[in-house]
DNA sequence: CTCATTACTGGGATCGATTCCGAAAAAGAC
DNA sequence: GTCTTTTTCGGAATCGATCCCAGTAATGAG
């Protein structure tokens, strides 16, 4: 692999001037810009990222750190990022946590040392969070997406989870279920107990009494989600709707249902909560909560690029609203097209 | 952020010394070691990965490009990369070419230029793959996992399709269809190809001539499987059963199917491709083709990994098994238990 | 023709680590 | 006590770029 100052030998020029080609400087003439550039195509040399971060103190790279990078709530998102990355002319690397929070300790570091010039964090907390107000004291730009830690002086983007949860059982309310469990996401996830609260507050619009054994708890997968519907599909009087956590839990409950022979939504309503792409996709085609994943991963990213480009801008949290998409799962009946939902904003 | 020098002084040893204690060589003194250490608590001094990638050389990181990193295909094979490259204090970086050749190019690029040891890329084949030609030339470290360039002088890793495909056509063969669609992947990805030939083998075996018209292209979508599978099922003379190309493209069978009021597995049989974690989720749980990811992953990264610290190995050529899981969609009916589907080996 | 101004170009320091080689100090041999 | 060997440490070069500052050539003004 040759280097700039082989390519400037060929090119009889110094280091400088190829430099100074490379990065589109205006000093140079257009006969030796055309010596150069003939230089660079001869010997197909590419300038090495490494020296020049490591000179500039510039790393053109924002790191994206993943609960679990295959989640398909993610899949949005990130296009979401990397068209923002892209127009500021940023690169993008992805690192999955697993869930492991070693695994994510190794990732942050990995990536911090140099190797980008700021962090998001997206997915649900799980661990020790005190090397993330370590990063924030020493400066180093970071922003969370539905990743939220106590007075930590940072910049968040979230949903309103409150007011999704919210939707969803009064949805089912409005359907006419009295008897609606919620088989709500990671105990310890913030987001968890905010669509909970909103559950909550929906039951207490109308009148309903707040029953404990109707709420049950799990991970944020199907796996996990099918022991915990049956928990609440099993209870002495079952409810007739769930409001799941998110939509694999949904799915979860669909197949525990059926294990139980109930089917969905003849015997029980459903609505789930993101709304990822194979809501529609799949049979039934899921009520859920909508989120406008496409202007989170955007968000995200330009949030980070100011913070980046500017260290001494204010953190910022941005709440994004939610909505109800409408499908076969609860049995509405409001929309026979087959996963073409009726969206109602809230 | 301190740097080496600073921490050094603070030790009162030299930069050379704090690089040995940070690089755990031998020839340095307890007590020393011990000061070091301190000084590198105290001022918080994290080596900068950049600078030490620079003068030695290499990056002990891989680059993996996914034509859609949130595909659930590569869930699992992400896993078994990563797994691999952890085990040899190698990390990981991801890219997501998201079906945009442009997009694919800029990111080669950019992780190429000193970013990376080795690369690997997954996916499919999409638009000119000249500079794949030139990264080998240059014996950049390379492998490609279900990828495949004619004539490149690299590793690959990939599964046995044609046999898959057969597996999947026999199965229905042996449930009695006889008139068998094949809803094939992307037109020009080698693996349809070599699917499509297991098909067709498989009814050549039974005597079964081989139809123009039941054989429709699509992209590896839901989405655009959707109007295929419509050709399909409204032929003048029905097929019975379908193998899909892969997962996503059955459900988009089954979706098709619903609007037409066939219903899965009822009035059709149905076999997909790949055995994605949702295909015994959902209903009816979809009986597959799987393939080993993890091992596919593993595979891949230890492969990778030789290549870069040996460059003198020759490429090999990987292909692995495939499986059949029986589960809902054919109403085989081996299989009441929903989800565990019999695993039938080859 | 001389001097001032502008347009290009190059030298050398720098970023933050590693590594080779040699030097000093300590330990051991006789 | 002297010489050799081993242990421990430091100086200087290096990786491959960027950038400040200064120097040269070309151009224009008078």
């Amino acid at each position: 692999m040759p280097n700039i100052s082989e390519v400037a030998k060929r090119a009889k020029v110094s280091r400088t001037t190829v430099s100074r080609v490379l990065n589109e400087k205006e000093d140079v003439s257009e006969e030796t810009r055309r010596r150069v550039m003939a230089a660079i195509k001869d010997m197909n040399y590419r300038p090495s990222a490494l020296a020049r971060s490591l000179v500039r103190q510039k790393t053109d790279t924002i790191g994206v750190i993943l609960s679990d990078i295959t989640d398909p709530f993610f899949s949005r998102i990130v296009q979401g990022v990397e068209d923002v990355a892209h127009k500021f002319d940023y690169g993008t690397v992805y690192a999955s946590m697993r869930w492991d929070p070693k695994l994510k300790h190794n990732y942050i570091n990995f990536l911090r040392n140099g190797r980008v010039d700021g962090l998001l964090m997206m997915g649900h907390t799980v661990g020790n969070e005190d090397y993330l107000r370590e990063m924030v004291e020493e400066n180093f730009p970071l922003v969370l997406v539905e990743y939220w830690i106590e007075k930590l002086h940072t910049s968040f983007i979230s949903i309103d989870n409150g007011g999704g949860g919210y939707l969803a059982t009064k949805h089912l309310l409005d359907l006419g279920h009295r008897r609606i469990a919620h088989l709500a996401g990671h105990r310890k996830a913030r987001v968890s107990a905010e669509r909970l609260e909103g559950y909550r507050r929906a039951l207490g619009d109308f009148g309903i009494p707040f029953a404990e054994e109707l709420v049950v708890y799990s991970d944020f997968t199907t796996e996990d989600a099918i022991p915990a519907a049956k928990k609440l599909l099993t209870l002495s009087v079952r409810p007739t709707a769930i409001f799941a956590g998110n939509d694999l839990m949904a799915y979860g409950v669909i197949h525990a249902a059926r294990e139980l022979c109930i089917e969905v939504p003849r015997d029980l309503a459903l609505v789930g909560f993101d709304d990822i792409e194979l809501a529609s996709m799949v049979t039934p085609a899921l009520t859920t909560v909508h989120q406008p994943r496409l202007e989170i991963g955007s968000m995200a990213a330009w949030t980070l690029i100011q913070q980046i480009e500017n260290k001494e801008i204010q953190p910022t949290t941005t709440e994004l609203k939610t909505s109800l998409v409408v499908r076969e799962s609860c049995g509405a009946g409001v929309c026979k097209g087959f996963g073409i939902g009726l969206k109602v904003e809230k």
